[in-house]
DNA sequence: TCTGGGGTCCTAGGACCC
DNA sequence: TCTGGGGTCCTAGGACCC
């Protein structure tokens, strides 16, 4: 029995993360391949150009595959790897699974994608009830998950990065400078690799350089906004309201990288009113009406541009987007070859 | 390692208007 | 007439995250 250093009753923001989620939940699907390498991806064929992986289990990982990485290079690294198709509704429904047992919890949940959700709570012993969402979530849905605790969620979120695999971490305020203040800027969360970069060219390497920082040098070189919240990251402040309502989402988007290079005029407009269609479809399923529309293209080698335009009016009618979209796309100079289209919509928000 | 798909938010610049 | 300043809307791109 451990003893901890009793806590005064208040209020705390836990992070919970489902450990390699769409790993574990493929390996309770297939009890089989516990063990050996596996690696999720697309169609799950590792022959398919332009497919890379969704995650690998560590198996996999010890062969030097990691996510992100072309299913073509881990079939090198790994022949012997057993290859998945990615399946999001099967992942939808283990991580409502997930969160239906965190609601079971005299606590708030804010769900943050399939395999995360900030929990609010009010207790004297967050530890205990970190270990009491773990053993629920593994009793009940046999998953595996870390949990961090903070003052925020920015605290709690990083807290559960260190808590990896299937531990227990907090952060706050009391000690962020001590575990904190040494690391890169790009141990913040919020802040990559590119501003990580920029920062250091400024003479600002450690989360301490950029909480000492001057704010308006700050919004100088990265915007009014961006500037002085980097500084407020770097001090370890962040959101703590936890927001149980449903999320309602900005907007939509569909969009395809082909195996093979397209140049077909024709054919790059049938895909282009396809992704139109199924972007109004999604939209009117989610019985939500349409502002603008933006046509994305990828040219070979690896150029991006993206169009947009406004409707005049609100719609989720296919034909409408189909036309807009396809109009948009004659805006493009399509003299090279392309290897992705994208359909994204903004949706109209309720009045708030 | 020839590089997915689906999101959110911010910034800069141009058009337009008064 | 060689030339203001502010506000708002719209577009394109970038950065970051899962």
């Amino acid at each position: 029995m451990t003893t901890r250093p009793s806590s005064p009753t208040r209020d705390w923001i836990l992070h919970v993360d489902l450990d390699q989620f769409i790993a574990a939940v493929e390996i309770l699907r297939h009890p089989e391949l516990r063990g050996k390498p596996v690696v999720v991806g697309g169609s799950g064929d590792p022959t398919q150009p332009r497919t890379v992986a969704a995650t690998a289990t560590y198996e996999a990982r010890e062969h030097g595959i990691h996510s992100g990485m072309p299913l073509r290079t881990a079939l090198k690294r790994c022949p012997d790897a057993i290859f998945l198709p990615s399946d999001p509704p099967a992942y939808e429904a283990a991580s409502e699974r997930v969160m239906a047992v965190l609601r079971e919890f005299p606590v708030r949940v804010e769900v943050w994608g399939w395999d995360e959700a900030f929990i609010g709570a009010t207790t004297d012993d967050p530890e205990a009830l970190a270990a009491g969402l773990q053993d629920a979530v593994r009793a009940r849905t046999d998953l595996s998950c870390s949990v961090g605790i903070g003052d925020n969620k920015h605290q709690a979120k990083l807290a559960s990065g260190f808590a990896k695999p299937a531990g227990i971490y907090r952060l706050t305020s009391d000690n962020w400078a001590e575990i904190m203040n040494a690391r890169p800027t790009d141990a913040l969360w919020g802040i990559g690799a590119k501003t990580s970069k920029k920062l250091a060219a400024l003479g600002l390497h450690t989360v301490a350089d950029l909480a000492a920082a001057d704010p308006a040098a700050l919004a100088g070189a990265f915007g009014p906004t961006n500037g002085p919240w980097y500084r407020y990251l770097a001090l370890g402040k962040g959101e703590a309201e936890v927001v149980t309502t449903p999320w309602i989402a900005r907007g939509h988007s569909r969009e395809t990288t082909f195996p093979h290079d397209l140049t077909d005029k024709t054919e790059i407009t049938r895909h282009v009113t396809a992704l139109a269609e199924h972007v109004a479809h999604d939209a009117a399923t989610a019985g939500r009406e349409v502002i603008r529309v933006s046509v994305k293209v990828r040219f070979t080698p690896f150029l991006t541009r993206t169009r947009q335009s406004k409707l005049p009016t609100p719609t989720a009618d296919p034909d409408i987007l189909a036309r807009t979209a396809v109009a948009i796309l004659d805006r493009f100079d399509l003299t090279r070859p392309v290897r992705l289209l994208g359909v994204a919509v903004d949706y109209t928000m309720p009045d708030k």
